[in-house]
DNA sequence: GAATCACTACTCGGATAGGGTGTGTCCGAGTATACATGG
DNA sequence: CCATGTATACTCGGACACACCCTATCCGAGTAGTGATTC
Protein backbone atom coordinates (compact mmCIF):
# COMPACT_ATOMS: atom_id res chain seq x y z
CA UNK A 1 0.00 0.00 0.00
CA UNK A 2 1.56 3.76 -0.90
CA UNK A 3 2.80 5.50 1.84
CA UNK A 4 0.56 8.21 0.62
CA UNK A 5 -2.52 6.54 2.32
CA UNK A 6 -0.98 7.34 5.62
CA UNK A 7 0.03 11.22 5.26
CA UNK A 8 -3.60 11.62 3.52
CA UNK A 9 -5.42 9.84 6.72
CA UNK A 10 -3.41 12.21 9.29
CA UNK A 11 -3.90 15.38 7.30
CA UNK A 12 -7.35 14.68 6.79
CA UNK A 13 -7.99 14.51 10.72
CA UNK A 14 -5.50 17.73 11.27
CA UNK A 15 -8.02 19.57 8.98
CA UNK A 16 -10.63 18.13 10.96
CA UNK A 17 -9.06 19.45 14.05
CA UNK A 18 -8.37 23.08 12.76
CA UNK A 19 -11.68 23.91 11.11
CA UNK A 20 -12.90 25.46 8.29
CA UNK A 21 -12.50 29.23 9.23
CA UNK A 22 -8.85 29.35 7.48
CA UNK A 23 -7.51 26.90 4.58
CA UNK A 24 -4.62 25.10 5.53
CA UNK A 25 -1.52 25.12 3.10
CA UNK A 26 0.03 21.51 2.31
CA UNK A 27 2.97 23.08 3.32
CA UNK A 28 1.20 23.67 7.20
CA UNK A 29 0.25 20.51 7.00
CA UNK A 30 3.63 18.57 5.54
CA UNK A 31 5.78 20.57 8.32
CA UNK A 32 3.19 19.30 11.33
CA UNK A 33 4.75 15.94 10.52
CA UNK A 34 7.99 16.94 9.31
CA UNK A 35 6.57 15.39 5.53
CA UNK A 36 8.33 16.88 2.33
CA UNK A 37 6.06 19.23 1.22
CA UNK A 38 5.41 18.67 -2.46
CA UNK A 39 4.40 15.13 -2.21
CA UNK A 40 2.28 15.78 0.09
CA UNK A 41 0.86 18.29 -1.99
CA UNK A 42 0.67 15.47 -4.36
CA UNK A 43 -1.74 13.41 -2.50
CA UNK A 44 -3.73 16.45 -1.25
CA UNK A 45 -4.54 16.83 -4.94
CA UNK A 46 -5.88 13.64 -5.15
CA UNK A 47 -8.28 13.97 -2.21
CA UNK A 48 -9.40 17.11 -4.08
CA UNK A 49 -10.07 15.17 -6.98
CA UNK A 50 -12.25 12.55 -5.10
CA UNK A 51 -14.07 15.53 -3.89
CA UNK A 52 -12.57 14.77 0.09
CA UNK A 53 -10.91 17.86 0.57
CA UNK A 54 -11.65 21.56 -1.43
CA UNK A 55 -8.85 23.21 -2.87
CA UNK A 56 -8.08 27.46 -3.21
CA UNK A 57 -5.34 28.84 -4.65
CA UNK A 58 -3.48 32.23 -4.14
CA UNK A 59 -2.88 33.80 -0.69
CA UNK A 60 -5.17 32.62 2.35
CA UNK A 61 -5.55 29.62 -0.26
CA UNK A 62 -4.94 25.76 0.60
CA UNK A 63 -7.28 23.05 1.91
CA UNK A 64 -10.03 22.55 3.85
CA UNK A 65 -12.36 19.23 4.24
CA UNK A 66 -14.94 19.34 1.42
CA UNK A 67 -17.50 17.27 3.54
CA UNK A 68 -18.25 16.43 7.33
CA UNK A 69 -16.29 13.99 8.73
CA UNK A 70 -18.82 11.79 9.00
CA UNK A 71 -19.45 11.49 5.30
CA UNK A 72 -15.74 10.60 4.85
CA UNK A 73 -15.16 6.98 4.85
CA UNK A 74 -11.89 5.31 4.87
CA UNK A 75 -12.65 3.61 1.81
CA UNK A 76 -12.83 7.05 0.61
CA UNK A 77 -9.46 7.91 1.63
CA UNK A 78 -7.70 5.02 0.08
CA UNK A 79 -9.64 4.84 -3.08
CA UNK A 80 -8.56 8.37 -3.75
CA UNK A 81 -4.88 7.35 -3.04
CA UNK A 82 -4.25 4.06 -4.17
CA UNK A 83 -6.89 4.49 -7.28
CA UNK A 84 -10.02 2.51 -8.32
CA UNK A 85 -9.33 -0.99 -9.14
CA UNK A 86 -8.45 -4.17 -7.32
CA UNK A 87 -5.88 -5.04 -5.56
CA UNK A 88 -5.98 -8.36 -6.94
CA UNK A 89 -5.89 -8.30 -10.76
CA UNK A 90 -7.05 -11.65 -12.07
CA UNK A 91 -4.87 -11.99 -15.58
CA UNK A 92 -7.10 -15.15 -16.28
CA UNK A 93 -4.31 -17.29 -17.14
CA UNK A 94 -6.75 -20.02 -17.22
CA UNK A 95 -7.36 -19.20 -21.16
CA UNK A 96 -3.69 -19.28 -21.71
CA UNK A 97 -1.56 -22.26 -22.98
CA UNK A 98 -2.75 -25.85 -23.00
CA UNK A 99 -4.66 -25.41 -20.19
CA UNK A 100 -6.86 -22.96 -21.71
CA UNK A 101 -9.66 -26.00 -22.30
CA UNK A 102 -12.80 -25.17 -23.46
CA UNK A 103 -14.03 -21.73 -23.45
CA UNK A 104 -17.72 -23.06 -22.29
CA UNK A 105 -17.05 -21.91 -18.45
CA UNK A 106 -15.03 -18.34 -19.21
CA UNK A 107 -18.53 -16.99 -18.61
CA UNK A 108 -18.27 -17.42 -15.98
CA UNK A 109 -15.26 -15.61 -13.69
CA UNK A 110 -12.77 -17.79 -12.08
CA UNK A 111 -12.78 -18.99 -9.18
CA UNK A 112 -9.45 -18.13 -7.76
CA UNK A 113 -10.48 -14.53 -8.39
CA UNK A 114 -13.61 -14.84 -6.77
CA UNK A 115 -12.12 -15.91 -3.94
CA UNK A 116 -9.85 -13.58 -3.61
CA UNK A 117 -12.31 -10.37 -4.52
CA UNK A 118 -14.51 -11.74 -1.94
CA UNK A 119 -11.57 -11.15 0.45
CA UNK A 120 -10.94 -7.77 -0.76
CA UNK A 121 -14.53 -7.49 -0.41
CA UNK A 122 -14.09 -7.79 3.40
CA UNK A 123 -11.63 -5.40 3.14
CA UNK A 124 -13.63 -2.84 1.65
CA UNK A 125 -16.85 -3.07 3.23
CA UNK A 126 -14.66 -3.05 6.62
CA UNK A 127 -13.21 0.32 5.72
CA UNK A 128 -16.45 1.93 4.36
CA UNK A 129 -17.77 1.28 8.08
CA UNK A 130 -15.02 3.41 9.31
CA UNK A 131 -15.72 7.16 8.81
CA UNK A 132 -13.04 10.03 9.64
CA UNK A 133 -15.56 10.97 12.37
CA UNK A 134 -15.17 7.52 14.15
CA UNK A 135 -11.45 7.84 14.22
CA UNK A 136 -11.29 11.03 15.23
CA UNK A 137 -13.36 10.19 18.36
CA UNK A 138 -11.42 7.19 18.84
CA UNK A 139 -8.24 9.44 19.03
CA UNK A 140 -9.78 12.59 21.02
CA UNK A 141 -10.51 9.52 23.49
CA UNK A 142 -6.97 8.12 23.79
CA UNK A 143 -5.43 11.44 23.57
CA UNK A 144 -7.89 13.75 24.65
CA UNK A 145 -4.92 16.96 24.59
CA UNK A 146 -4.35 16.16 20.37
CA UNK A 147 -6.87 18.55 19.51
CA UNK A 148 -6.35 21.60 21.03
CA UNK A 149 -3.06 21.26 20.21
CA UNK A 150 -3.51 20.69 16.16
CA UNK A 151 -5.92 23.67 16.34
CA UNK A 152 -3.60 25.76 18.08
CA UNK A 153 -0.44 24.74 16.14
CA UNK A 154 -2.15 25.63 13.07
CA UNK A 155 -3.73 29.12 13.91
CA UNK A 156 -0.11 30.28 14.59
CA UNK A 157 0.48 31.47 11.73
CA UNK A 158 4.36 31.33 12.44
CA UNK A 159 5.99 28.33 11.45
CA UNK B 1 -0.50 -6.92 -5.18
CA UNK B 2 1.91 -9.29 -6.58
CA UNK B 3 1.31 -11.26 -9.87
CA UNK B 4 3.20 -14.52 -8.66
CA UNK B 5 -0.03 -14.77 -6.16
CA UNK B 6 -2.29 -16.05 -8.66
CA UNK B 7 0.29 -18.02 -10.57
CA UNK B 8 1.14 -19.76 -7.16
CA UNK B 9 -2.86 -20.49 -6.53
CA UNK B 10 -3.39 -21.90 -10.04
CA UNK B 11 -0.72 -23.76 -9.51
CA UNK B 12 -1.45 -25.49 -6.15
CA UNK B 13 -5.27 -26.25 -8.00
CA UNK B 14 -3.09 -27.89 -10.51
CA UNK B 15 -0.95 -29.65 -8.44
CA UNK B 16 -3.82 -31.02 -6.10
CA UNK B 17 -5.45 -32.27 -9.54
CA UNK B 18 -2.20 -33.92 -10.57
CA UNK B 19 -1.93 -36.06 -7.56
CA UNK B 20 0.87 -37.09 -5.44
CA UNK B 21 2.00 -39.83 -7.42
CA UNK B 22 4.64 -38.17 -9.51
CA UNK B 23 6.08 -34.74 -8.96
CA UNK B 24 5.51 -31.89 -11.24
CA UNK B 25 8.07 -29.84 -12.35
CA UNK B 26 8.15 -25.85 -12.75
CA UNK B 27 8.51 -26.08 -15.98
CA UNK B 28 5.65 -28.01 -16.31
CA UNK B 29 3.40 -25.98 -14.31
CA UNK B 30 4.68 -22.97 -16.11
CA UNK B 31 3.72 -24.89 -19.80
CA UNK B 32 0.51 -25.68 -18.87
CA UNK B 33 -0.19 -21.38 -18.69
CA UNK B 34 2.11 -20.07 -21.07
CA UNK B 35 3.97 -18.47 -17.43
CA UNK B 36 7.89 -17.83 -17.95
CA UNK B 37 8.97 -20.92 -16.32
CA UNK B 38 11.99 -19.74 -14.46
CA UNK B 39 9.65 -17.33 -13.16
CA UNK B 40 7.28 -19.27 -11.63
CA UNK B 41 10.20 -21.70 -10.23
CA UNK B 42 10.73 -18.80 -8.08
CA UNK B 43 7.42 -18.37 -6.56
CA UNK B 44 6.96 -22.03 -6.28
CA UNK B 45 10.46 -22.14 -3.99
CA UNK B 46 8.34 -19.38 -2.07
CA UNK B 47 6.02 -21.70 -1.77
CA UNK B 48 8.12 -24.55 -0.65
CA UNK B 49 10.12 -22.66 2.14
CA UNK B 50 6.25 -21.83 3.86
CA UNK B 51 5.65 -25.91 3.56
CA UNK B 52 3.03 -25.77 1.20
CA UNK B 53 4.61 -27.75 -1.81
CA UNK B 54 7.53 -30.12 -1.43
CA UNK B 55 10.61 -29.78 -4.12
CA UNK B 56 13.01 -32.51 -5.19
CA UNK B 57 15.70 -31.99 -7.39
CA UNK B 58 17.02 -34.56 -10.13
CA UNK B 59 15.69 -36.07 -12.68
CA UNK B 60 12.03 -37.41 -11.50
CA UNK B 61 11.79 -34.51 -8.82
CA UNK B 62 9.48 -31.83 -9.11
CA UNK B 63 6.66 -29.92 -6.94
CA UNK B 64 4.02 -31.55 -4.63
CA UNK B 65 1.72 -30.69 -2.42
CA UNK B 66 3.05 -31.19 1.06
CA UNK B 67 -0.25 -31.18 2.42
CA UNK B 68 -3.68 -32.01 1.87
CA UNK B 69 -5.56 -29.33 0.04
CA UNK B 70 -8.19 -29.12 3.16
CA UNK B 71 -5.34 -27.96 5.31
CA UNK B 72 -4.20 -25.15 3.43
CA UNK B 73 -5.52 -21.53 3.09
CA UNK B 74 -5.82 -18.91 0.72
CA UNK B 75 -3.77 -16.94 3.38
CA UNK B 76 -1.01 -19.02 3.67
CA UNK B 77 -0.48 -18.78 -0.17
CA UNK B 78 -0.69 -15.06 0.21
CA UNK B 79 1.44 -14.88 3.14
CA UNK B 80 4.25 -17.12 1.15
CA UNK B 81 4.24 -14.80 -1.45
CA UNK B 82 3.58 -11.29 -0.31
CA UNK B 83 5.73 -11.46 2.24
CA UNK B 84 4.97 -11.74 6.52
CA UNK B 85 4.28 -7.71 6.61
CA UNK B 86 0.85 -5.81 6.62
CA UNK B 87 0.08 -3.85 3.65
CA UNK B 88 -0.56 -0.67 5.38
CA UNK B 89 2.49 0.15 7.95
CA UNK B 90 2.12 2.94 10.44
CA UNK B 91 5.58 4.50 10.32
CA UNK B 92 4.15 6.72 12.99
CA UNK B 93 4.13 9.93 11.06
CA UNK B 94 2.66 11.36 14.54
CA UNK B 95 5.91 11.25 16.39
CA UNK B 96 7.99 13.62 13.72
CA UNK B 97 8.20 17.06 13.84
CA UNK B 98 5.87 19.53 15.81
CA UNK B 99 2.74 17.63 15.75
CA UNK B 100 4.73 15.06 18.14
CA UNK B 101 3.80 16.22 21.23
CA UNK B 102 4.71 14.27 24.12
CA UNK B 103 4.51 10.87 24.03
CA UNK B 104 2.31 9.87 26.86
CA UNK B 105 0.20 8.56 24.17
CA UNK B 106 3.06 6.39 22.33
CA UNK B 107 2.17 3.33 24.48
CA UNK B 108 -1.08 3.27 22.65
CA UNK B 109 -0.75 2.27 19.06
CA UNK B 110 -1.79 4.95 16.67
CA UNK B 111 -5.91 5.53 15.97
CA UNK B 112 -4.94 5.42 12.24
CA UNK B 113 -3.06 2.67 12.11
CA UNK B 114 -5.34 0.41 14.32
CA UNK B 115 -8.47 1.21 11.99
CA UNK B 116 -6.64 0.31 8.96
CA UNK B 117 -5.13 -2.76 10.91
CA UNK B 118 -8.67 -3.84 11.55
CA UNK B 119 -10.18 -3.66 7.82
CA UNK B 120 -6.89 -5.66 7.17
CA UNK B 121 -7.69 -8.32 9.66
CA UNK B 122 -10.86 -8.92 8.52
CA UNK B 123 -9.23 -9.31 4.62
CA UNK B 124 -6.66 -11.63 6.33
CA UNK B 125 -9.58 -13.99 8.24
CA UNK B 126 -11.89 -14.06 5.21
CA UNK B 127 -8.83 -15.64 3.36
CA UNK B 128 -7.79 -17.63 6.41
CA UNK B 129 -11.39 -19.30 6.08
CA UNK B 130 -11.05 -20.28 2.43
CA UNK B 131 -8.97 -23.29 2.21
CA UNK B 132 -7.53 -24.68 -1.36
CA UNK B 133 -9.96 -27.74 -0.96
CA UNK B 134 -12.97 -25.18 -0.75
CA UNK B 135 -11.61 -23.47 -4.38
CA UNK B 136 -11.25 -26.83 -5.80
CA UNK B 137 -14.35 -28.08 -5.10
CA UNK B 138 -16.12 -24.78 -6.47
CA UNK B 139 -13.71 -24.64 -9.35
CA UNK B 140 -14.95 -28.64 -9.74
CA UNK B 141 -18.66 -27.56 -9.61
CA UNK B 142 -18.51 -24.41 -12.34
CA UNK B 143 -16.28 -26.83 -14.43
CA UNK B 144 -16.59 -30.64 -14.27
CA UNK B 145 -14.42 -31.42 -17.05
CA UNK B 146 -11.12 -29.72 -15.97
CA UNK B 147 -10.02 -32.11 -13.43
CA UNK B 148 -10.00 -35.18 -15.43
CA UNK B 149 -8.22 -32.97 -18.37
CA UNK B 150 -5.33 -31.39 -15.99
CA UNK B 151 -4.91 -35.06 -14.58
CA UNK B 152 -4.25 -36.44 -18.08
CA UNK B 153 -2.18 -33.47 -19.53
CA UNK B 154 0.32 -34.03 -16.58
CA UNK B 155 0.56 -37.69 -16.99
CA UNK B 156 1.65 -37.33 -20.70
CA UNK B 157 4.98 -36.76 -20.27
CA UNK B 158 5.06 -35.19 -23.96
CA UNK B 159 4.09 -31.75 -24.07
C1' DG C 1 25.13 -63.19 -13.29
C1' DA C 2 25.31 -59.68 -9.72
C1' DA C 3 27.26 -55.83 -7.50
C1' DT C 4 29.88 -51.72 -7.83
C1' DC C 5 31.27 -47.60 -9.87
C1' DA C 6 31.46 -43.73 -12.94
C1' DC C 7 28.88 -40.94 -16.08
C1' DT C 8 25.13 -38.43 -17.88
C1' DA C 9 20.87 -35.92 -17.94
C1' DC C 10 17.77 -33.45 -15.43
C1' DT C 11 15.83 -30.53 -11.62
C1' DC C 12 15.75 -27.14 -8.02
C1' DG C 13 18.11 -23.08 -5.78
C1' DG C 14 20.10 -18.90 -5.43
C1' DA C 15 22.74 -15.17 -7.66
C1' DT C 16 22.38 -11.86 -11.48
C1' DA C 17 20.28 -7.95 -15.00
C1' DG C 18 16.22 -5.00 -16.86
C1' DG C 19 11.74 -2.36 -16.65
C1' DG C 20 7.79 -0.07 -14.44
C1' DT C 21 5.77 2.24 -10.86
C1' DG C 22 6.02 4.77 -6.71
C1' DT C 23 8.65 8.61 -4.61
C1' DG C 24 10.37 13.12 -4.70
C1' DT C 25 11.09 17.76 -6.90
C1' DC C 26 10.50 21.79 -9.76
C1' DC C 27 8.35 25.61 -12.17
C1' DG C 28 4.22 27.93 -14.23
C1' DA C 29 -1.00 29.56 -14.03
C1' DG C 30 -4.06 31.91 -11.23
C1' DT C 31 -5.72 34.73 -7.24
C1' DA C 32 -6.29 37.72 -3.08
C1' DT C 33 -3.92 41.31 -0.93
C1' DA C 34 -1.55 45.72 -0.46
C1' DC C 35 -0.15 49.84 -2.27
C1' DA C 36 0.19 53.76 -5.20
C1' DT C 37 -2.38 56.92 -7.92
C1' DG C 38 -5.94 59.93 -9.51
C1' DG C 39 -10.52 62.04 -8.96
C1' DC D 1 -11.30 60.85 1.51
C1' DC D 2 -12.65 57.17 -1.77
C1' DA D 3 -12.39 54.48 -5.89
C1' DT D 4 -9.51 52.36 -9.26
C1' DG D 5 -5.77 50.18 -11.35
C1' DT D 6 -1.40 47.87 -10.80
C1' DA D 7 2.16 45.29 -8.89
C1' DT D 8 3.31 41.65 -5.77
C1' DA D 9 3.54 37.63 -3.03
C1' DC D 10 1.65 33.40 -2.32
C1' DT D 11 -0.78 28.94 -3.39
C1' DC D 12 -2.24 25.02 -6.02
C1' DG D 13 -1.63 22.13 -10.30
C1' DG D 14 0.63 19.51 -13.39
C1' DA D 15 5.07 18.36 -15.83
C1' DC D 16 9.70 16.55 -14.95
C1' DA D 17 13.81 13.24 -12.83
C1' DC D 18 15.39 9.56 -9.50
C1' DA D 19 15.17 5.15 -7.01
C1' DC D 20 13.52 1.02 -5.54
C1' DC D 21 11.19 -3.24 -6.11
C1' DC D 22 8.93 -6.51 -9.03
C1' DT D 23 9.71 -9.10 -13.16
C1' DA D 24 12.49 -11.99 -15.78
C1' DT D 25 16.67 -14.76 -16.68
C1' DC D 26 20.85 -17.57 -16.20
C1' DC D 27 24.11 -20.80 -14.33
C1' DG D 28 25.79 -23.91 -10.57
C1' DA D 29 24.87 -27.72 -6.75
C1' DG D 30 22.87 -31.92 -6.19
C1' DT D 31 20.38 -36.26 -7.46
C1' DA D 32 18.24 -40.35 -9.90
C1' DG D 33 18.88 -43.17 -13.44
C1' DT D 34 21.92 -45.72 -16.98
C1' DG D 35 25.48 -48.21 -18.65
C1' DA D 36 30.09 -50.21 -18.34
C1' DT D 37 33.25 -52.75 -15.64
C1' DT D 38 34.84 -56.12 -12.42
C1' DC D 39 34.50 -60.11 -9.24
Amino acid sequence: MHEGVEWALHSCLNLAWAGDERAITAARLAAYHDLPAAYLNKQLQALARAGIVSSAPGPRGGFRLARRPEDVTLMDVVAAIEGPDQAFRCTEIRQQGPGAGMPDNYGDPCTVSRAMHRAELAWRQELAGQTLADVKATAERTAPGVPARVRRWFADSRV
